[in-house]
RNA sequence: GCGAGUGUGGCGGAAUUGGCAGACGCACCAGACUUAGGAUCUGGCGGUUAACACCAUGGGGGUUCAAGUCCCUUCACUCGCACCA
């Protein structure tokens, strides 16, 4: 045995070995149960931060536990390796974007494999090679065979000086990040997904997944956004026709004093065609539409609108009321026209005030307290429908019902329901993704490539700062093709995917990573699936994992796959933190994993990051901790080898354990039953690290009194020492493992188990309270009677003095735990 | 504004779910071993106090024999959503 522990020597040579021998591959099916542990996969930026370093290893010490204890653990990693990056590299430094992301996957492999994880590569998935996104296009086909996909216009940055499409990232305070002059927005006909079909069972099966953090589920369920209400028609007698609203207060439809449209509503030129302030109305208009999404949706932005001149009809009074244009309705929510409630909606009352619009009050409170005169803003709350004709009287529950089935039985609307989510627009014109399988003809139409002709590759001929749309309409080659039915010329589709499209199923590809006649095998797939646990960084609760829940629906429902969720559990990690704010190469606070690694080892980098903080908690980096860490590790490899030593010399085997050694069997079982609690369940590294840090220091204090140690006791103590401490630092465990001789290697073996004989005491110490204070403590038997321990206790001189002569009112004992006596 | 979460020593964090607040680690202090130590081992370490004791889990109130933990109230910070009709 080594001396000193030098963990740069051992850690290339078992990582050297770990991959020679592919001790991590898992094979499809070993007879053993399945669990199947996932971290999100990375997108290769060149280099891991420590936000992977912890990622990965919280994955890597459950991947590591479930082995421990009779699993077969798929454990894989791949690369979500398309996207803006690569391209804006290609730009900046001419370097083609494949060449570009493969080295900075194989700098970043080689990184990850110097930390020791035990990731099965043979599983590997590289997002922007052809054996992936050729299933990309196919299972965008699959979508579009299943009524998924559409395409309309819609609209999207444009910068008019550059002559291209901006990514919503790289508009700047609506200036172009390039070259600084204004975006605008422009209409281009693109690809949508249609996730609001799937938009009440995303919602539903929320609550399947108690292995989500409620925050996460509560995020998408304000995502998803759901609202029941009334969709109903008021006519527009001047052009003959009706205009349809969505409203979840249909109770309050008889306080309707004006409606408002969205500037972009179809109905609206029509509207102000030749009134009298027609060009000042349009002025208004552009400026609306033209201003940012952001912009025109904030808080502090002021409310604006304008009369159009024309009147519609409510239908359940037949009143007319003006409409009216504003910012603050949206032409993608509900049906882009709003009834204007003044009395009982608060953008209402602040939009009335402002244009002396009236205010009607046609739901009363309890006390009948409610004046229009003294009210201060809009009341909201249940009430008493009045001034509601027919409907006066019903509480405003009754009154939605009531006027619903009133509007239903005239024809002239239903109850409905209304989502936030809005379709999923997939088309990018950008270069670096999976280029969309579809193939326009001039007779015959839009049409999806044949799948015996995918994957369409990228092609490589293209010029990046082309201008005008995708560059891959650079590509002659590329755009013209024939027609799949007609046989005639045709051009491809230049636009590619998102590269969540990518992400939202690469999962079940690790399942069967390397096919090549489908996505996956359906078999192998409901073998592994769902993802027992995941584990990812809290900024993918909502695209990501929406995204993901909603592919394996619809392959649930294509009858690809037997789970309709992906992910069983899903564990969100905390950020790491310098000084108190997040690591940023602009702040220069970034600690590079790399160089710790090689100053400490990967064993205390892993330690360390593990041990700061609960994993979901945000963790503060601390270069001293990290000492600490490195320095518990020597003090590990120093006690092994002193136990190692005295065994030598150690008495034979002897019958009864005396004191010292159970005090230190104690503590070893002890740990064992807390670090086994720290990996299962809740995740509490932290504690399960501190545990081990007792055992290690009640080691010490053994070998402190005692000049040998028995040799089964020595054996005993060390194996499970090295066996807790597996997980977590893999290399200096499996090196001490073998230097003493233990068979296999340590991660193949059995994770130790608590015996409970070791946990057993004679004697235990309680504390006793007088009034709620502790006054002293005694030291009894376990088995001591009541009567007996209430003896011993009352005639402890210093509880004696404690009470003083008072009479005793209560008398508690918690058995094991405490006694309060309480006097008076 | 709405929703979620967090608040415990100088610091990171523990506390079997109502039962000894501060485990474990960092920092700091002392001792031992040393030519020396920024190595290692041992001990100390919430505050006030000479001591008995008292005060301490963001603040205030309550329930209880007993509250970091339960209830009410209030403050601060973090994150998410944000004119959603």
């Amino acid at each position: 045995m080594m001396e000193k522990y030098i963990p740069q020597e051992i850690e290339k040579k078992w990582q050297k070995k770990w991959l020679d021998e592919k001790v991590n591959c898992c094979p499809d099916d070993n007879g053993k149960p399945p669990y199947y542990v996932l971290e999100m996969f990375p997108y290769p930026s060149g280099n891991l931060h420590m936000g992977h370093v912890r990622n990965y290893s919280i994955g890597d010490v459950i991947a590591r536990y479930k082995r421990m204890t009779g699993f077969n653990v798929l454990h894989p990693m791949g690369w979500d390796s398309f996207g803006m990056p690569a391209e804006n590299a290609a730009i900046k430094n001419n370097i083609p974007p494949a060449v570009w992301t493969l080295d900075n996957i194989s700098n970043m492999k080689r990184q990850q494999q110097a930390l020791g994880l035990s990731y099965d590569w043979d599983r590997e998935a590289t997002t922007c090679k052809e054996d992936y996104y050729k299933w990309n296009q196919w299972l965008f086909e699959l979508f579009y065979k299943k009524g998924l996909v559409y395409r309309k216009k819609a609209k999207v940055n444009w910068c008019e000086n550059c002559n291209t499409v901006l990514a919503n990232e790289q508009v700047i305070d609506g200036k172009c990040w390039r070259c600084d002059s204004d975006v605008v927005k422009k209409d281009l006909k693109q690809w949508f997904i249609k996730i609001t079909d799937y938009a009440d069972r995303l919602l539903q099966d929320l609550n399947k997944l108690d292995g989500w953090p409620e925050r996460v589920k509560t995020m998408q369920k304000n995502w998803i956004g759901r609202s029941e209400g009334a969709e109903f028609d008021f006519i527009i007698p001047e052009i003959d026709k009706k205009i349809s609203m969505f409203s979840t207060r249909v109770d309050t439809i008889f306080g309707v004093t004006y409606i408002v449209l969205a500037p972009e509503h179809p109905y609206v030129a029509e509207l102000i065609k030749g009134k009298k302030n027609e060009t000042e109305l349009r002025n208004f208009i552009t400026r609306m539409k033209n201003m940012n999404d952001m912009d025109r949706t904030s808080d502090d932005v002021e409310k604006e609108g304008m009369f159009t001149g024309s009147y519609a009809v409510n239908p359940v009074n037949n009143e007319k009321v003006p409409i009216w244009i504003a910012n603050y309705v949206l032409i993608d929510y509900g049906t882009g026209a709003v009834m204007g409630v003044p009395g009982h909606d608060e953008r209402d009352w602040e939009f009335a005030k402002k244009y002396h619009l009236p205010i009607r009050l046609v739901v009363q409170n309890r006390e009948e307290t409610l004046d229009l005169d003294t009210m201060e803003t809009a009341y909201h709350d249940p009430g008493i429908l009045v001034h509601s004709g027919a409907f006066n009287g019903l509480t405003d529950e009754e009154g939605r019902k009531a006027i619903t089935k009133w509007l239903v039985e005239h024809k002239l609307g239903h109850g409905t329901v209304n989502y936030k989510l809005r379709d999923w627009l997939i088309s990018r014109q950008r270069y670096w993704g999976t280029p969309i399988p579809v193939i326009y003809c001039d007779t015959c139409g839009e049409q999806l490539v044949p799948e015996d002709q995918l994957p369409i590759t990228l092609p490589t001929d293209v010029k990046f700062t082309a201008g005008a749309v995708s560059p891959l309409a650079t590509s002659e080659h590329f755009v013209h093709c024939t027609c799949p039915k007609c046989g005639g010329p045709a051009r491809r589709e230049t636009d590619t995917m998102d590269t969540f499209f990518d992400s939202s199923w690469y999962y079940l590809r690790y399942t069967d990573a390397k096919n090549n006649q489908a996505a996956f095998d359906s078999k192998k797939a409901n073998h592994w699936m769902a993802v027992d646990q995941y584990i990812g960084g809290i900024e993918h609760a909502i695209l990501h994992l929406l995204y993901s829940r909603f592919f394996m629906k619809v392959l649930y429902d294509a009858g690809l796959v037997e789970d309709d969720e992906p992910f069983t559990r899903l564990l969100t990690q905390g950020m790491v933190l310098m000084d108190g704010s997040k690591m940023s190469k602009s702040k220069g606070n970034v600690v590079s994993p790399e160089e710790i690694v090689q100053k400490y080892g990967a064993d205390t980098a892993r330690l360390f990051i593990l041990f700061a903080a609960p994993p979901e908690r945000d963790l503060e980096w601390s270069d001293q901790g990290v000492e600490g860490s490195f320095r518990f590790l020597n003090r590990v490899w120093r006690i092994f080898g002193q136990y190692m030593e005295l065994m030598k010399q150690g008495t034979p085997t002897a019958q009864e354990y005396t004191e010292d050694e159970k005090e230190l069997r104690f503590v070893e079982h002890t740990s064992i039953g807390k670090v086994t609690e720290g990996v299962t369940g809740k995740y509490n590294f932290n504690t399960a690290i501190s545990s081990i840090m007792e055992m290690v220091n009640a080691m010490y204090a053994y070998a402190g009194k005692h000049q040998t140690i028995r040799k089964d006791l020595a054996l005993e103590v060390n194996k499970n020492l090295l066996l807790l401490l597996a997980p977590f630092t893999p290399h200096i465990t499996e090196e001490l493992w073998h230097d003493a001789g233990f068979e296999g290697s340590v991660h193949e073996a059995a994770w130790p188990e608590v015996d409970a004989s070791a946990l057993v005491v004679d004697e235990i110490q309680i504390p006793i309270q007088i009034n709620g204070k502790v006054r002293e403590r005694i030291t009894i038997p376990v088995d001591v009677t009541s009567e007996e321990m209430r003896e011993k206790v009352l005639a402890m001189p210093r509880v004696k003095e404690c009470i003083d002569g008072r009479t005793i009112i209560k008398y508690i004992v918690i058995p094991q735990k405490i006694i309060n006596i309480v006097v008076k």
